[in-house]
DNA sequence: TTTGAAAATGATTACGTATTCATGACAATA
DNA sequence: TATTGTCATGAATACGTAATCATTTTCAAA
């Protein structure tokens, strides 16, 4: 087999090592001027950049973070990455994290075991902080985490004991707007859609609806479980209009949820808002869809990761920075699944 | 300040000697159980594994890859995570690789200046692949990495010179069998929604439609770009719609497209597919929600990513692999979106 | 010209692991 | 018994960098 010299031949990588010899210099001085760029002559700065650019040398991040005790690595676990509201906050995340030089890491996964045993290997990368949109695995992990001293962040749900630091929007508040307006609106007959029961998203937001129907002695409230999915959205929906033809309204745990709930209505013959009133959360992108024109509440997104961002870079440089619990608040946007029944 | 005892303190992070330390071994019998678990007595090992549980011992991945030469990373570039179609890419790519030992680093930028910078640093990571989904990305970028002798798959496109090896859909045969389909059923005047003109999946999208409305000697057929956005495609639809108002069916360069296209074209107060035929293309998910029920082209996904992957680690293990180019089929999935008008 | 502080530089070391090499223990074979 | 061969083990080294420390150079002020 003949070599060809028209394919570009892998290249060993080079090390500083090597610039620094054909610069002529020492490899501390190569290092200074990728590294903290001080105290070297002009003269040398120029040798070395050339040799580098001769060799196309690159630092080993890896040995880098070895001595510096920083990996720029975070990891970000989130469960339902399919979930429109998850991939924004992915995207923001990313962009606001790589602005400040770090690095994703991204696990997602529907199979509890399969998360767990990846967290394990997180820690081995030594990830200098990490971020949370998992509610199933909100409490061992970030306990496993803040074992070996790394920053855990909580986006959009907090711990019962409030071990970690946590991003959210006040979720008691909303539902209790969310009520308050369809009471406004002259509705009798409720029913809430709800997210899996042991998530405090779900927990918060039936507690605060709850609460304002029970203040105005209101008790035609049906509670419906879904998941955070359009599927259960639209079963859930089949299910409560069948067996209480009464609803004329229905709160959702999320956006999601409330489009399946939409069509469902539709695909039964009613019409919204004419028949039924829907509210979603989240104001996902598709909520403002001709189609849809949902009410619903919106989360401060951009705000919330804005904020979770400066929490965890905060912790990271500070280690014993105070953990801390942030959370905002949000508005109604109204559009047109609501309507008045007075 | 004094020490409370019940706060769990920082724990420094230990190392291979400090297990073997304890244990009464050396720091090579340590490496051997968490590493190569091969040759080590089982009295020993016990005793290591002891002393690891004790001190909460995990290895460190840099050190680790430092040596070995593996980082059991990979890079995954993407634009507009927030198209479904790209969700679910990431999703299954990640649950893939994952099960394979590998990590993921995310990258996903509108902006083509932070990505190409956030490049150059994933090959200071020592990414082991890359998977390129972006198609403003991919030559510049893939040659890069081709430089540092690092594995590229690029997924649903492909460059013209075939530098690396690549999985997408054969869009030019899809198109025209979707062609085909829209002639049979009787349609006459035509339009296609394009993406970015100079990805190839747009180019061979409409190659292949175009291809057959000529064979057929049908002149009758309006392009309107678009940029793979429903927006693009509610504006695109506007436009078409208002200017020539015979136009019977809209074939989309993708569902996103095709849903808001369809949305515009209900709220001019036609209907679909009485009034007009709509077609997308990839298969997300919503285009199955009753309230669009669009017929669309699926693409094979889990088994297009199962052949990327199944490159990108064969490409890894054997450096010398040739490169390879998987173009796969995919089906019309007939819904409710298009109407037979003979 | 001398002095002295600041800047530039290189030798050395540490980061935490896997691997190589040499040695010793021990069982199996002839 | 002598001889192989296998297994278990530890000492030493390499991976590629940043940081520390000591030394040399530079250059302005006296």
């Amino acid at each position: 087999m003949t070599i060809d010299p028209t394919k570009t031949d892998l290249k060993k990588n080079y090390t500083s090592q090597d610039v620094a010899a054909i610069a002529g210099v020492s490899q501390s001085t190569v290092s200074r001027v990728f590294a903290g760029n001080t105290n070297v002559s002009e003269k040398k700065r120029k040798k070395i950049l050339a040799a580098a650019a001769k060799l196309d040398y690159k630092p080993n991040a890896h040995a880098r973070s070895l001595i510096t005790r920083k990996t720029m690595m975070i990891g970000i676990v989130m469960r339902n990455i399919r979930n429109p509201f998850y991939s924004a906050v992915l995207e923001i995340f990313h962009n606001r994290l790589s602005a400040r030089g770090y690095h994703l890491i991204f696990i997602n996964s529907e199979n509890e075991e399969i998360q767990e045993s990846e967290i394990t290997q997180l820690l081995e990368y030594n990830v200098e902080g990490v971020i949370i949109t998992d509610a199933l695995l909100s409490s061992s992990a970030s306990q496993k985490f803040k074992r070996y001293g790394i920053t855990v962040v909580l986006f959009n749900r907090y711990t019962e004991h409030l071990e970690s630091s946590a991003v959210f929007c006040d979720n008691y508040l909303a539902a209790k707007q969310i009520a308050a307006y369809l009471v406004e609106m002259g509705h009798k007959s409720f029913a809430f859609v709800s997210g899996p029961s042991d998530t405090s998203t779900t927990i918060d937001r039936l507690k605060g609806f709850k609460e304002v129907l029970d203040d105005r002695k209101i008790k035609d409230l049906t509670i419906e479980p879904g998941n955070y999915t359009f599927e259960s959205g639209y079963r859930a929906a089949q299910e409560l209009m069948t067996r209480n033809k009464n609803i004329d309204c229905i709160f959702c745990g999320n956006d999601i949820i409330a489009l399946g709930v939409m069509d469902a209505i539709r695909t039964i013959g009613l019409r919204i808002p004419e028949d039924v009133s829907v509210v979603g959360f989240d104001n996902i992108r598709m909520s403002e869809w001709p189609s849809y024109a949902l009410t619903t509440w919106e989360q401060p997104l951009e705000e919330m990761v804005d904020s979770a961002v400066e929490l965890m870079i905060k912790e990271i440089n500070e280690k014993d920075a105070p953990m801390q619990v942030v959370m905002m608040k949000g508005h109604l946007v109204v559009r047109n699944s609501v309507r008045s029944r007075k």
